[in-house]
RNA sequence: GGCCCUGUAGUCCAACGGCUAAGAUAUCUCGUUUACACCGAGAAGACCGAGGUUCAACUCCUCGCAGGGCCACCA
């Protein structure tokens, strides 16, 4: 790395003393109103990556603000470390494969290196300031998870909403395991449409497939009832190719005359429509794959090949025996494992289900009554409701997990579910209370070996969080929890099933609010590993600090993505040392301030102060609708301009010249400006104004952190708000007056502190008329006479 | 195919239906003044297209074009 991130000093002072204050913590006895996080609990998989940087920098400026303005805030953290992300990385890590061990042995291995990780981890999120009350901290893979995983299948169980089934599922070969709907993607891929012929009567029919590896399964032929070349076949039989075995061929309107060769062949389990013809037609049922992804019995010599050689076996004998025809180069979307990429296939397998079809209208409703940030974003929860076509598939032929807390009596098959009492428990070690079936009497009893889906964990995520809290009282308190805040790309899946849930299990909404936040972008492309365009917040960090960061992330609206520049970032750095020099100077001038309240406020300061307090309002109004990035624009060009360009050059020779109250006047002035302006920004950027704080107001001040003092309050006393907006527009045109000066001397090409002869306009003269020593300081102008506005250089 | 979001200076990104369309960055000119050259002052530079509503449209509506996303289909 070329340079340091100058501030890293500042960000470990800072870091400490939150850590040994305790400046986050959540008190249980607070008598405040509590405003409740429902954190999102980042996958442990490698790093915190720019995206996260970004949108745990987003939610932590509106809770941030909460806590400011005087909310006890409950903002816990948590990791999810359980199911295939994890399961996954530590095979890749450790080049290890979990089918060769016990399952005992790869939980062990799995805990073993979380322990390890985990703080590294967690350190990227504290690093960027991350205001959680880091004590809070859970798993989705802790005892606690589990307990609570297993609580919940048990209760749904209870309530009639679980159910078991063999049944066709959709399934990942690669991980050997059955899949959700909502864990299933789109991915373009290379393949053939093969024309192979199939025979009717010693007439060829030329069928097109893109998977030849299926003909085993073939049970029937479909063409369109109106497809004028089809027609002569209807009633008839024809041979499949290769197996010689005779399947019907019937008319059916899903058939698309136009792709391919206008007739298809129907296998039980090819896709979806395949599905729905075998039971519009009761078809037979014929399983060519099976649960390792290899082929079944009924492929004959083609048995116990896998997909991809059976292909290819299938197609070299096709071409020996003249059945292929032809084989056109396609490229088509097929449904893909999200994990692991690899495409789906739909095996009969026994599944458990969370049954929700039934609820979709409930679930709109539901959906209604949250508070979306952005509005738009519940189009996309609603969409997804409406496009629901399963149950939710939540049984994992995994090992590493929350297992099912259920045994199988050996002698009737009959499920035997474990007690709540003795939760969590794991079937493969443990026994069920009970001593015998109550169907059969039998004694002895199968374990369940899957475990729940990762979503089924951490969709209790509002309850998972509350582990530290043990006062049911003050639990209580927490529900609803006041904000969810997330990402879009998990609407369906994490905000879904935690609504879902919450409903099934308390009939009740988990929370008030939904903030959904975009993604990062590069040059308009979403980063991914496999495009090769990640951008490594760590490096950001060590290069430009954490507060750069945040203050980048704060210019980006929730819910819409933006693109990452690095010049972006360097802006961010520019404001953290603007603001530290700024306050430097500040107290330069503030040497001799007693914290003594002027007997009078000059005009001009009088002026600044209502704009501030204009500021104050619309800022805590943005910030009471998560509107963060107008806040940050609004207290950006008031920081920079007002104050930094503007005031601190018109009152420092005031101060510098000792004109009495007149300078306690723009020194109690300079005092509310800074010490206001500090703490709007805190929620952005906490090292900073932390550092600023401690460094000149602690003293002064009670609070031990800028983080725990109050969020501003208006400071000028007015008659009405017209009196305000009248006075901020005196203090903008006097702006724009200073301005064309400034204007004026570097069209003339001399240096701003050139002495002038000023003339203003009488209307001006007499606005600014308790104002014009302060002109003069400004414009360092000798003497000022009414007139057409004009600049004379001396 | 259904739905959603976004199109503003070279680039990133603001703007209750209403004054000269804001800021950052890059460019050009000037300037070291009792914090800051990681600076200051100034200049130049933009509303995707076509209709419509309105006294008034960057803003609202319709259509189109372009980019992105979610979902469905995918023999």
């Amino acid at each position: 790395m070329e340079e340091q991130n100058p501030y890293k000093e500042i960000e470990e002072e800072c870091k400490n003393l939150w850590e040994k204050e305790k400046i986050y913590k959540f008190n249980v006895k607070t008598k405040k109103k509590i405003y409740s996080v429902d954190t999102p609990p980042p996958t442990v998989s490698g790093k915190m990556h720019i995206g996260h940087a970004c949108s745990y920098s987003q939610q932590d400026f509106m809770i941030r603000f909460k806590r400011m303005r005087g909310y006890e805030v409950f903002y816990p953290f948590g990791t999810d470390d359980n199911g295939l992300p994890t399961e996954r990385l530590v095979e890749k890590t450790n080049n290890i494969q979990s089918k060769n061990f016990s399952r005992a042995e790869f939980i062990k291995i799995c805990m073993d290196f979380l322990k390890k990780e985990l703080p590294n981890f967690v350190q990227d999120w504290k690093n960027i300031g991350i205001s959680c009350d880091w004590d809070m901290t859970y798993s989705t893979i802790d005892e606690n998870s589990r307990r609570i995983s297993q609580w919940s299948f048990l209760d749904l169980y209870k309530k009639g909403r679980i159910y078991r089934k063999d049944a066709p599922a959709m399934w990942c070969p690669e991980c050997r395991t059955g899949v959700a709907q909502v864990e299933v993607q789109d991915k373009e891929i290379d393949s053939y449409f093969n024309d192979i012929l199939f025979e009717c009567e010693n007439e060829k029919i030329k069928i097109a497939t893109t998977r030849p590896e299926l003909l085993a399964a073939c049970v029937a032929v479909f063409y369109h009832p109106e497809d004028e070349r089809y027609k002569k076949f209807k009633g008839k039989k024809a041979k499949v190719p290769l197996f010689n075995f005779e399947v019907p061929i019937l008319e059916d309107k899903r058939v698309d005359r136009k792709k391919g060769t206008g007739i298809v062949m129907c296998c039980t389990f090819g896709d979806q429509t395949d599905m729905e013809w075998q039971k519009a037609y009761n078809l037979p049922i014929k399983t060519a794959i099976d649960a390792e992804g290899k082929m079944t019995e009924i492929a004959r010599k083609y048995q116990n090949l896998s997909l991809k050689d059976a292909r290819k076996s299938i197609i070299e004998d096709l071409k020996k025996n003249n059945l292929l025809v032809s084989q056109t180069p396609i490229k088509h979307f097929v449904n893909v494992h999200e994990r692991c990429g690899t495409p789906i296939e739909f095996v009969k397998s026994k599944q458990w289900f969370v049954k929700y079809l039934d609820l979709k209208e409930n679930l709109l409703k539901w959906g209604k009554e949250l508070n979306w940030y952005p509005e738009f974003m519940r189009h996309r929860y609603e969409n997804w409701v409406n496009g629901l076509q399963w149950d939710w598939l939540i049984s994992n032929q995994r090992y590493f997990g929350v297992p099912f807390p259920v045994w199988y009596c050996k002698e009737c098959g009959n499920p035997i579910f474990a007690d709540e009492k003795q939760l969590p428990v794991d079937p493969l070690k443990d026994k069920p209370l009970i001593k015998s079936c109550p169907k059969c009497n039998c004694k002895e009893f199968i374990p369940e070996t899957d475990v729940l889906n990762t979503w089924f964990t951490s969709s209790m995520s509002p309850l998972l969080a509350t582990v530290s809290i043990k006062d049911e009282e003050v639990k209580k308190r927490l529900f609803p929890m006041s904000l969810r805040p997330q990402a879009h790309e998990i609407i369906s899946f994490w905000l879904f099933n935690t609504l879902l849930k919450s409903r099934l299990h308390f009939e009740k909404n988990p929370w008030e609010d939904v903030a959904i936040s975009g993604f990062v972008t590069l040059k308009g492309e979403k980063m991914a590993k496999s495009k090769g365009n990640i951008v490594s917040p760590q490096e950001v960090m060590a290069k430009y600090g954490a507060d750069a960061i945040r203050y980048w992330a704060a210019s980006s609206k929730l819910g819409e993505d933006f693109d990452y520049q690095e010049k972006d970032i360097i802006t961010g750095k520019k404001f953290v040392n603007k603001i530290l020099n700024a306050s430097k100077f500040t107290f330069m001038n503030l040497k001799d301030y007693k914290n003594q309240k002027p007997k009078e406020i000059k005009e001009l300061d009088k002026l600044i102060l209502e704009k501030l307090d204009k500021i104050i309002i619309s800022s805590t109004e943005n910030f009471e609708k998560y509107e963060y990035s107008r806040v940050k624009n609004e207290i950006d060009n008031f920081f920079w301009r007002d104050f930094c360009d503007n005031y601190l050059e018109i009152v420092k020779k005031r101060i510098y010249q000792n004109r009495g109250d007149e300078k306690i006047s723009a020194q109690y002035t300079l005092y509310q400006l800074l010490f206001n302006i500090i703490k709007l920004f805190a929620p952005f950027t906490p090292f900073v104004t932390e550092k600023i704080y401690q460094d000149y107001f602690r003293e002064n001040e009670k609070e031990k952190s800028i983080h725990l003092s109050k969020w501003p309050e208006k400071i000028t006393e007015i008659k009405n708000e017209k009196e305000r907006d009248k006075d901020v527009n005196k203090w903008e045109s006097f702006l724009e007056l200073i301005k064309m000066i400034r204007q004026e001397k570097s069209n003339s090409k001399k240096p701003m502190n050139s002495e002038i002869k000023l003339s203003i306009p009488e209307e001006q003269y007499n606005l600014f008329k308790d104002m014009l020593d302060d002109l003069k300081d400004v414009s360092n102008a000798v003497e000022i006479k009414k007139g057409i506005f004009k600049v004379e250089f001396i």
